[in-house]
This record gives structure tokens, sequence and C-alpha cells, in this order.
DNA sequence: GACTGTGAAGCCATTCACAGCT
DNA sequence: AGCTGTGAATGGCTTCACAGTC
């Protein structure tokens, strides 16, 4: 891979540009600027190039870049062009949320399992899914060949069931309890913190006011 | 206020130092240094003095800090040391997960009503709330003096229902929808997409494969 | 004329290293 | 001796500006 050091901030804009292509794909646009992607996104068009150049060259001078062309590039850098096995430990609100989110397979990350300690919800059903004891996690991390774990328990349980699932082979955990989570290096860690994000909202409104 | 610019990652880790600090209230520590803090949430010893410096200083040379009395500072600097009411538009799997997530009380934010505009959806209960049609958004708004609006709509409807939100009078969005949204600059916006998370984690999967 | 690709410049955040207190 | 607070150095991301191409 191409692995020289990529900021993540311009990963994250590749995954949102590879939505606004999607999007204009569906409008039955053929062409894209660098500067109409801008405006749609709400960057600057450099920023648009300078992303881009990290993979290579997409476009034509003068023309622009062709959309579906384009949105088969950044799939395929982003690893979107497979579909990723996805396992929740945690059956509460949030993770009962994930599991039958729809968003998740649109872009090919299919939860295969959702786990729980809680006796009173394991064996309940979520879609197709059945919410099953924490005891299979390994079973079903191999049997599925599961890619992705995602954490939505309290934050005094997060760091055992993330070494469970690192034990078990997962590569990649999305955490969403309020908690740092130590992973090896090998382990890829995101770290999504609803109360952080309302937190810096109140620091802002403060501000401004 | 301080108005100085504060950069966005220090407002981020200064929400998780607090919550650091909290946990270390509840074990009855009475001092803490900047190197301790540092490791409990894996940052550097020098980042965490930077981050307090921007707001005055703290600590005492020798020493470290008083636990209780920084974290008063952060969460009064964090603007937590009163209540926000905050209203939920979209009653789906996630909003609803969300207007039930102990999380945001505990941390003084307060769902005051969740809106939706499917009929099935509307007169459902959630803890002590009940699913409202959209139309009363300007009403609730007022009537409980909300501060954020928090969107969990399908992308398609995202920015109508953000512009009437803003119409009404509120002041901070927290957007789950997978669009970018255009506010106002005296509006402040944060955007939480759980696919690009995903995908970004994606990238770094192939990245180190 | 329009738009891409890119070196250079500018800007911002993090790390270093040490003076200053206790 | 231990730890904070901070100017200076570093590193990294973004913007600028323009040569290159269609």
């Amino acid at each position: 891979m191409k692995a020289f050091k990529i900021p993540e901030a311009t990963v994250q804009r590749l995954s949102i540009y590879s939505r606004y292509l999607h999007q204009l794909m569906g409008e039955g646009e053929d062409t894209v600027s660098s500067g109409q992607i801008a405006r749609g996104v709400g960057v600057s068009s450099a920023q648009v190039r300078k992303d881009l150049a990290y993979f290579g060259e997409f476009g034509t001078r003068g023309v622009g870049y062709k959309v579906d062309e384009l949105y088969g590039y950044l799939m395929e850098i982003l690893g979107l062009d497979h579909e990723w096995n996805v396992i929740i430990i945690g059956a509460g609100k949030l993770g009962s949320a994930l599991a039958l989110y729809q968003g998740f397979r649109e872009r090919g990350f299919v939860v295969k399992a959702i786990l729980d300690v809680a006796e009173n919800k394991i064996g309940s059903t979520l879609g197709q899914l059945r919410v099953e004891p924490l005891d299979v996690l390994e079973k079903r991390v191999k049997e599925y060949d599961i890619h992705v774990g995602v954490v939505t328990v309290p934050a005094q349980e997060a760091q055992k069931v993330t070494d469970q699932m690192i034990q078990a082979g997962v590569k990649a955990i999305l955490n969403f309890s309020p908690r740092v989570l130590k992973v090896p290096h090998d382990v890829v860690l995101r770290n999504v913190d609803l109360s952080v994000n309302l937190e810096v909202l109140s620091f802002n409104m403060v501000q401004y006011k």
C-alpha cells in the first residue's frame, strides 16, 4: 500500500467526498470539478485537490473528474470495495440502535452478532439478530470472520470486553464508551464520545455568548 | 470571556480531563500531577499543561493540582456549571436511544422533548417523554428554553429541520445525519458521522494489512 | 478559459527544554 | 527534588499561487 502517512482529517474528508459523489451520481452528473465538490461539502477546492493528490491523479486538467470513476477510486482507497463483518458488544439502547442502523449496511458494514451479559437482554431479537451471551464472543468472531468490534457497554466494563475482542482476533474497535481504551499497535481504534461532543457545543455556546 | 482562539482539540481534551478528574475524586485522590493525568487519558504531560495554560494557572509548582478544584474550573470553562435543555428531532432507533441515554443527563444535558413526522411514532413514550409532531417545534423550543437541537432524521430531511430549529431560536446543533448542514455563523454545529467513523477504521485496516 | 496538480508559504498545534516555585 | 508554566523549536496541515494541460 501507498503507506505514506495520510492525515486523519484527509481520510475523513474522502469518506464525505465519496458520499457526495454518490449523491451526484443519483442526480445524473457526469463530471465534477474540485470547486463543486468543495462547495458541496464545505471545504476549499485546494483542499479537495490536495486530499486526492495523496493517492494519484484522478482528474483531467481543464475538465474535472468523472464522477463514477472518482467514486470508484475513493471506495477502493477507503477499503469499501468489499463487506466488513461487525460484532456489537452491549445490547443497551445504543447497541440495539446501531445493530438496526441501516446506514452501516448501505456502506458495507454487516452486523453479524450482538452480545451482552445481562440475563434479561439475552434471547431478545433485533431484526434478524438474537442477543447472545458474552461467552460466545471468540466462537462468533472466528465463525463469522469478524473484522470490527463495536463497544457499547458501560465505562467500567469497556476495557475488559475490548481485551476479550482483541484476544479473539478483532483488528478494529469502535468505542462508544466514555473511557480511554488501551489497545496494541496493530489494532485500530476510534472513539465516538457522545458527551464530549455535547460538551464542545456547550463550550462554544458559552464563548460566543 | 477569554475568547482567544482555543483549539478544538484542546476543548475535547478538557472534557476528557474533567471526566478523569471525576473518577479520581471518586477514588479519594487529593492532588494530581500533569503526568498522572497524561497517563490516565493517553496524552503527553506537556499537552495537559499547555491546554490548561489557555485558561489560567491552576497548579502549584512542585506539587501539582488539587483534584476537586481543577475539576470545578474545568466544568466552569466547559459551561457545565448549569444545565442545558435539549430537543431531539427524529424518533427513529438512534433518536430514541439518545433520548434515553443516561450519559447526557449525568453531564447536565436534559432532553426536554422529542419530535418526529411519522404518524406511527407520534404518541409513543420514551421514559418520561412522549413523541410529538414536528409542528410543535417552535412552541416547545420557547416553552422549554431549548439550547441544543439534536438531528437524527434521514439525510434528505436534515437541512429542513435544521432551518426550522434555527428559526425557532436554537443556538447549537448536534447532527447525526450523514449530510453537511449549512448554519449561520452564530449557530454552533457539530457532526457525529457514524459511517465516517467506520470508514476511517476500514481505511486503516487496509493500510496496515 | 477552465481546471488540475503541486511546490512554497503560511498557519496552527504539539513537543521540547528549562527557568521558576514549593 | 518535584512539578508547573512557558518561550522556542518542531512538525504537520492548509492555503496560496501558478505552471501545466485540455
